[in-house]
DNA sequence: TAGATTGTTAATCGATTAACAATC
DNA sequence: TAGATTGTTAATCGATTAACAATC
């Protein structure tokens, strides 16, 4: 369809999410005052297959020699560019209650290029006060605040019913992609990027297994 | 391999993950007073394939009659005892910081049937502390707690550079099935179930989505 | 009966893995 | 040179989707 030279390569989305976990482990590497790696050494370390390593590192990366494997450094500036970490992505966050608050306090989302600015919520107790240097504006303000700044990330952290509510407000505001923490399906038009924050498919997960494992050993 | 009759119906990984999004939705659907749902409303309401839906009930639950569809009250059900949502699971919690303090507040995974009984940690500060009702002991106390309460779930919200310890200590104590929310790759034995919370994954999907959607606008 | 709906069998699609060639 | 390693092409596997038959 699109055949600009420079639009970023494309990657699949199991690529994709399998990426920080390199840069995670490159990092860790890195300390050790190593300076080249091979794909077959990453692929045991994090229980991959060695291919699929090379697949994944071929497809952002400009590769490795022979014998020698791929160098360090050069490889975790090529995970971070393609991921966006060195540019920063400024967001906002609906709901100050504990989990918006946690997220507010947290400094490490800067690691992965996310610089939540404000927060909006609608407690006139919360209102005005600031958590990790982070104001907390009323959600009145919202929109205007989106609109000026042409802000285009936002993080939803209120409860489940009233996310869907948050969620076209945020599209009003010209916000183009959510990260959704509310236990609900939200329902948003096709040129809208929502990714949603599962625990509770997480969970089930976990249970599943657990429960299959004990199954099986008695 | 084994041919139990009563082993519980093992289901694909995706159609499990998709399990709670149906609960959820069928609990809202409840609340409407509809006594009858067809998989293709679902299907249509939660953005999947109809043929999917259908294929992911069939998985769980004795299924609908043509024309009516499913019986609202009896899926629910049927999702909720696979999903092991009656029998509670009981579980403890490492590290008592600030994410740690925001799980232990959090009310809602009871609906998941997981129940945190009590926090670990090392700060002399919070030990002794009671959060939401549950008490903070020393982490010392850790190993001796799990095995007295036959406990088997553990949730890890110590930092990253810990958690790999506290990973040990929990496998060492009897935990059989392990929440991670520390942004590292833990090294475990085979038999142990590890289920990673990993934000930085979803971050990194939402930013190259996002990316991807202004180069092409632009 | 007609038609909406379930449920199954076959086709497609995409990701992973295996086999092999190329290179330093 | 020999061997460790990269990178590619082909085979396999599993999940999704399409086509169709069965049922109330």
């Amino acid at each position: 369809m699109n055949n600009l030279e420079n639009v970023s390569r494309s990657v699949s989305r199991p690529t994709l999410m399998r990426l920080p976990g390199y840069l995670n482990y490159l990092k860790l590497r890195q300390k050790d005052e190593l300076v080249n790696i091979s794909a077959t050494k990453i692929a045991s370390d994090l229980k991959l297959n060695h291919v699929q390593v090379r697949k994944d590192l071929a497809s952002i990366s400009s590769g490795g020699r022979p014998k020698t494997g791929y160098d360090i450094k050069e490889l975790i500036s090529d995970i971070s560019t393609f991921l966006g970490y060195d540019n920063v992505n400024e967001a906002i966050l609906v709901g100050a209650g504990k989990l918006g608050k946690t997220l507010l306090s947290y400094d490490g989302f800067s690691d992965y290029g996310l610089n939540i600015l404000a927060a909006f919520d609608t407690d006139k107790n919360l209102i005005g006060n600031t958590i990790n240097g982070k104001p907390i504006f009323s959600l009145e303000k919202l929109k205007d605040v989106c609109k000026r700044l042409n802000l285009r990330i936002g993080i939803i952290t209120v409860p489940a019913a009233k996310a869907q509510k948050i969620c076209n407000l945020l599209i009003d505001s010209g916000i183009l992609a959510i990260w959704n923490f509310a236990p609900v399906h939200l329902h948003i038009p096709d040129n809208i990027i929502l990714q949603n924050e599962n625990m509770a498919a997480s969970l089930a997960i976990l249970a599943n297994q657990l429960s299959e494992r004990i199954q099986r050993k008695i």
